[in-house]
DNA sequence: CAAACATATGAATAATTGTTCATATGATAA
DNA sequence: TTATCATATGAACAATTATTCATATGTTTG
């Protein structure tokens, strides 16, 4: 009599059963799911948007991404900070400037895939 | 001797001018990139990602998505509705249980591309 | 009808996070 | 070196948010 009360949730208990193994199979590991996860927060905030769509078009430093975007310097300083710890941009000194650009493609594919889901549906 | 200043900025006053206008030109109106920094905050928490991966397997309904990520009924609910609210999940009502699945096909390529993105680096 | 089941939801709490302000770092010019 | 410019960063505050708890809604069964 072990095992009892275990898988008894709406009556399912076969179909309960087979879904448990495929998620335990399918499912990524912790690790994966909570980068994944840490990486879409990055997307979730328009600032952050704002600048990708800046970088978009071209390679910018701070303090024009700052005035293009009408924020602070330090606003964007911190946002563009993580960007970079998530790699969706890179950055290069040229003088007392650092200019930010797009890390790679991924970025591009993502968003535009974003604005697929939120044009499809009125 | 109007219009001092404005564009002084890192001594760049011409490229900077010709970025203003290209970000005015191509930047979404605001309440685009609201609901595109909207959609992928929703991305953005493992609950909602792991539900998401248990629909990529199957129409689940909510006690059986409680079970398979060992949370209580109350919490996946809270989620399911930001998932709906966000148009990515739909759900259907048999008799007492209310059974969910993914909205569109957007989903899995979101997610897949984020995998990508964060399996790309070490 | 009442009881049991599956799900939804409002309020409260704890944790996370974006911006501001002040200041630090790092590079160039005088 | 000192002053200035461009950027980075730590602390603090306000706002957002995920979970819990209690309870409400809606369905089926007896």
């Amino acid at each position: 009599m072990a095992e009892v009360k275990k898988l008894e949730c709406c009556d399912t208990v076969e179909v309960h059963d087979h879904l448990l193994k495929i998620v335990n199979e399918k499912m990524p590991p912790e690790t994966e799911l909570y980068d994944l996860a840490e990486l879409f927060k990055v997307f979730g905030d328009s600032t952050r948007i704002r600048i990708l769509f800046v970088l978009f078009e071209a390679e910018v430093c701070v303090c024009d991404l700052a005035e293009a975007l009408n924020m602070t310097q330090s606003a964007i300083s911190h946002q563009l900070k993580i960007l970079k710890q998530n790699k969706l941009v890179k950055s290069r000194r040229e003088g007392k400037s650092i200019f930010y650009s797009l890390a790679d493609n991924h970025v591009r594919t993502i968003i535009a895939q974003g604005c697929e889901h939120i044009e499809e549906d009125d």
